[in-house]
RNA sequence: GCCCCUGUAGCUCAGAGGAUAGAGCACCAGCCUCCGGAGCUGGUAGCGAGGGUUCGAGUCCCUCCAGGGGUACCA
């Protein structure tokens, strides 16, 4: 990235300053490059001068100067100028900026990637919702999310595991595999009762009622305990796949669904009990086996197997970070979690500390709450209660893009409200198709170029020198950056507001330069920026998970 | 009470400690002999309040106000 190259300019040229006495030899801070707020300061701007200002008790703009004058004229940079009270602009060359264009069409549908990560693994684990009925709106939230920057962290380099954590060995489970058991009973004409805090969405009888058209009743002529478990086990299999079509529905997938009770199975929890344990972070007190994580800053301890034996969920999660860590050996770990687990985020560190792992290797994303609307309305969601706005019904009403976009455009920590008639209404008049439309703008502009026969492989692309051309190129060079700053940040809440830019730019060059002129030399050259265009916009939708439609 | 997140334009939201705070929707005024008008060009309007740190604060720290979430031997 030619970002890179400047910041190593600049390395070299206070290296070769000190070097020469013209600055004190105090430790360099770390060089960043920013974008100018206004185009007339250039296209990357340095603060480096007032940074140093403190350290070396010099004026900054001499600073700069002094830095200015170290820095060796490149074939990329047109110019580079003081501006105070102490910044370094640099101005890229129209040349260079034309021949960029080439660079992407090179790279194609890879345009984009980086080599951020030195072959280091991640495994992001998300959505991970109790299996015990369909996921609702607020469940989208973290499924795009995940999806997203899973996409994202593969396109910087690194080696990516997408992973959901099917909960099937706790205490709601038992719930729901009750629940189940008594609608089943119910739809057999017996006398049977919800379990209290039981499931009662209309979705358990359903599920009741498949189990009877394809079994029958032969779970009535079995002791009742066995009865629960299998009838639970036909119900939670067909809740996942439930899940995973949802899913699949929104364009989101997993390359490993991973069964909590596999680590009780496995021995994997107890091997992570037994490494806490040695390690002295458990106590028994009252017939419990705590987590000893005020020793390590917590509030409070908490509970990892309770006086009936049972562990917790919270047991598990350590035992499923011991089998991430330890056991697969992830470098780093990127859990996204919802709003309601908060709490558990820190003590979720402290085991991994206490596990011996470097904390700074978990990271955990929290998705605020997403409020459901109907107009005015707000619907409380509530599983167990069955009132839900599943999110099946809302990507069949809206469809996977806008939904896409919708949850992506706003960044984790902001909670939001999802409208649903909005969400409809405005889905043919919104971003997204604005941004569609860019596409299947190109892709009509190209089919014509083909149809006339034109042949824009040698294009000479140093004739784009319009504004909005070399403006729209330069909106094009930013999505390495993007792919960078994404993958360092975690944000990918930034994707749909540089697709909505390019997509801006796009329509501008469009308006003020005609691509398919008479003009021999010109027309093949905007061809190739056109084809360019399409790659990156391809590109950035491909990374959010959507469309990049050729006819609308 | 304690912990976490959030308060930016009429609305929905962006905003690398940097230069004159940006988009979309809405509203107003313009633009179709021409590659897709689902488009383009312009206009109106804003950092919850008060302190502090800094050469520089929407951004960091403190106090207050407002909204949401968490604070279980639930998950």
């Amino acid at each position: 990235m030619i970002k890179n190259k400047i910041i190593e300019l600049l390395e070299k040229a206070a290296a070769e300053a000190q070097a020469q006495g013209l600055l004190p030899p105090v430790t360099l801070p770390e060089i960043t490059l920013e974008h100018p707020p206004n185009e007339r300061f250039g296209d990357y701007a340095s603060s480096l001068p007032l940074r140093l200002e403190r350290a070396v008790h010099m004026k900054p703009l001499d600073i700069a100067k002094i830095l200015v004058r170290l820095l060796p004229a490149t074939e990329e940079i047109e110019k580079v100028s003081v501006a105070p009270p102490g910044f370094i602009n640099f101005v890229l060359k129209n040349s260079w900026l034309g021949c960029q264009v080439d660079c992407v069409l090179a790279e194609g549908s890879g345009y984009g990637n980086q080599e951020l990560s030195k072959g280091s693994s991640v495994q992001v684990e998300y959505v991970s919702v109790n299996p015990t009925g369909p996921l609702h709106v607020g469940h989208g939230r973290g499924a795009i999310l995940g999806s997203t920057l899973s996409k994202v962290l593969d396109a910087a380099g690194y080696a990516v595991t997408k992973e959901y954590y099917v909960n099937n060995a706790g205490t709601q489970m038992q719930v729901f595999y009750h629940s189940l058991y008594a609608r089943y009973l119910q739809a057999l004409g017996r006398e049977a009762e919800l379990p209290a805090n039981g499931y009662q969405g209309e979705y358990v009888k359903e599920i009741a009622q498949q189990i009877i058209a394809e079994t029958g009743d032969k779970f009535l002529r079995m002791p009742a305990e066995q009865a629960v478990a299998e009838v639970g086990n036909i119900g939670l299999q067909k809740v996942v796949a439930a899940i995973r079509a949802d899913l699949d529905l929104m364009c989101v997938d997993f390359d490993v669904w991973f069964s909590e009770q596999s680590l009780f199975d496995g021995g994997q929890y107890q091997k992570a009990m037994s490494l806490l344990a040695e390690r002295g972070y458990t106590a028994v007190k009252e017939g419990a086996t705590w987590f000893a994580s005020t020793a390590l800053g917590e509030d409070k301890d908490n509970v990892l197997v309770r006086s009936n034996g049972a562990p917790t969920y919270f047991a598990s999660d350590v035992a499923y970070h011991y089998n991430k860590f330890v056991e697969r050996k992830f470098d780093r770990v990127i859990n996204i979690w919802g709003a309601d687990h908060q709490g558990h985020v820190s003590r979720m560190k402290a085991v991994v500390s206490a596990l011996g792992i470097d904390p700074s290797r978990l990271q955990i994303i929290i998705g605020q709450m997403v409020s459901l609307k109907r107009g005015d309305v707000l619907v409380k969601a509530s599983k167990r209660k069955g009132e839900i706005v599943t999110l099946r019904e809302l990507v069949e009403e809206v469809g996977p893009d806008v939904c896409r976009f919708f949850f992506l455009s706003r960044s984790a920590d902001a909670q939001m409200d999802f409208d649903l008639a909005l969400a409809k209404e405005q889905s043919e008049n919104n971003p997204v198709y604005y941004v569609q439309y860019a596409h299947a703008r190109i892709a009509s502009i190209l089919r014509l170029a083909q149809e006339k026969g034109i042949d824009f492989s040698q294009g000479d692309t140093c004739l784009l020198t319009h504004p909005a051309e070399l403006s729209l190129i330069r909106k094009i060079l930013l999505l390495p950056e993007l792919v960078e700053s994404i993958a360092l940040n975690l944000e990918p809440h930034h994707l749909p507001h540089y697709a909505q830019d390019l997509a801006t730019s796009f329509h501008s060059f469009y308006k003020q330069c005609r691509v398919v002129s008479d003009d021999e030399a010109l027309t093949p050259a905007r061809l190739k920026l056109v084809q360019a265009t399409k790659i990156v916009l391809a590109r950035t939708l491909d990374l959010m998970g959507m469309t990049a439609p050729e006819k609308m």
